[in-house]
DNA sequence: TTATGAAATTAGATCTCTCGTAATTTCTGA
DNA sequence: TCAGAAATTACGAGAGATCTAATTTCATAA
């Protein structure tokens, strides 16, 4: 059985992949993502490799084997539908959740696993709006934009959060910007790298960065 | 923060030290309580004396300081919150959750235990008819017999199993001797070392052997 | 083309935990 | 008093992760 560690490099491998199109983890953002100095990334991918886990490119990066995908879905399932239940049943806000689904994420059994998604009745997306894969480790394909891309005027709504730091989701939760609210980009400048949008429900305005804006995924 | 190593060894001491009443537990039996050889154990005991955990009496046993007997409380608050919250929510067998529990118990934050209290609105017994230790690490004091000792004819419940093996509590909960459940001892005979007792409710009788009949906790 | 700096890799070591083996000591009860 | 059981010591091992620091590789700007 995976130790949490080699859990953690997979997962976070597997959603490094996800967002360059190359399906190809480069080294440097691996040991940032599981916050670890350069050297022991390459230790630890290379035993990886050796189990594996994933296919190893030196100077170019690491990409999941058929193993180690089935494994990062199987963490991914676990942590979502934790966070799932956590706000569904236990009252836990939506931007909570993340540091208790995970230590849990790697201790929960299957058993238990499935339970949890039968209790709450095959959910397809956490409260972060973050799709939850199957058993059989299928996803849900989604198409989102970020705030940056999508079109003025339109009604949108929040899909996911992309950054899961406490300060961020915080921020995005006293603002209003929980996953599922509608809004519309009222006006972008790209030379103040700015985005107006505007809540629907409470009619609310608000300014943001374009860092900030990549970071909030929303659909149609 | 403890280790699950070390929360075990506590827990387990502190579950010794209840079943004498010397508040004294033996090295022999701390070792086959976490399964080590008895050198592991002496040196593991040494090492939760100088983290001041416990007291360490050379030759005699170990006590629990406050320190220790607070953390073994709280473990074992956690553990048998976490059984009640499976059998009740998510529709475990009572059986069947304590190995479950064993893995979550040293995982799950303070935050989530109250939310699971909360939900479960104060329990003050687990599915096995433990007591659950308060948030302040009060545990409510119980008066319990065994069926060896208790008197025949009258009306008694079962109030918990002791052993914890999977095949024991198997057997018991297959003839349905579940907690709460209502009994009486019909006869017993020291000679045969039999004890034989007959459900309340659906009237079955049933004939224990004295080591499995003191196994079995009620009260009345 | 070449030098330079960034990024990645290697080598080597450390550190924490936990456990086991085997020899030795201590205690208890016949 | 002495044998045997129980506990303790001394030592070593090894799994797992990580770091430091030196070195290599590669892309790119001069």
């Amino acid at each position: 059985m995976p130790s949490a560690t080699v859990e953690d490099y997979i997962k976070h491998i597997y959603l490094i992949t996800q967002q360059s199109e190359s399906y190809n983890a480069p080294m440097g953002q691996v040991a940032d993502a599981v916050n670890v100095v350069p050297g022991t990334a390459t230790t630890m991918v290379k035993a990886l490799s050796d189990a594996g886990l994933v296919e190893y490119s030196p100077r170019v990066g690491v990409q999941l084997t058929i193993r180690g995908r089935k494994l990062a879905l199987h963490v991914l399932r676990r942590h979502r539908l934790i966070e799932q239940f956590l706000v569904e049943v236990l009252g836990y806000d939506w931007s909570e959740v993340h540091d208790e689904a995970e230590q849990l994420e790697h201790v929960i059994s299957d058993l238990l696993l499935e339970r949890i998604d039968l209790y709450l009745d095959h959910p397809t997306e956490d409260p972060h709006g973050d799709p939850i894969p199957s058993a059989e480790g299928k996803v849900a394909p989604e198409q989102v934009q970020t705030l940056v891309e999508c079109s003025i005027g339109l009604k949108i709504f929040v899909a996911r959060i992309i950054d899961q730091g406490a300060e961020f989701l915080n921020y995005v939760s006293a603002s209003g910007l929980n996953p599922g609210v509608a809004l519309q980009v009222t006006s972008r400048s790209s030379s103040a790298e700015t985005v107006q949008i505007k809540l629907e429900n409470c009619g609310t305005s608000l300014s943001l960065g374009f860092g900030a804006a990549s970071k909030i995924q929303v659909r149609c």
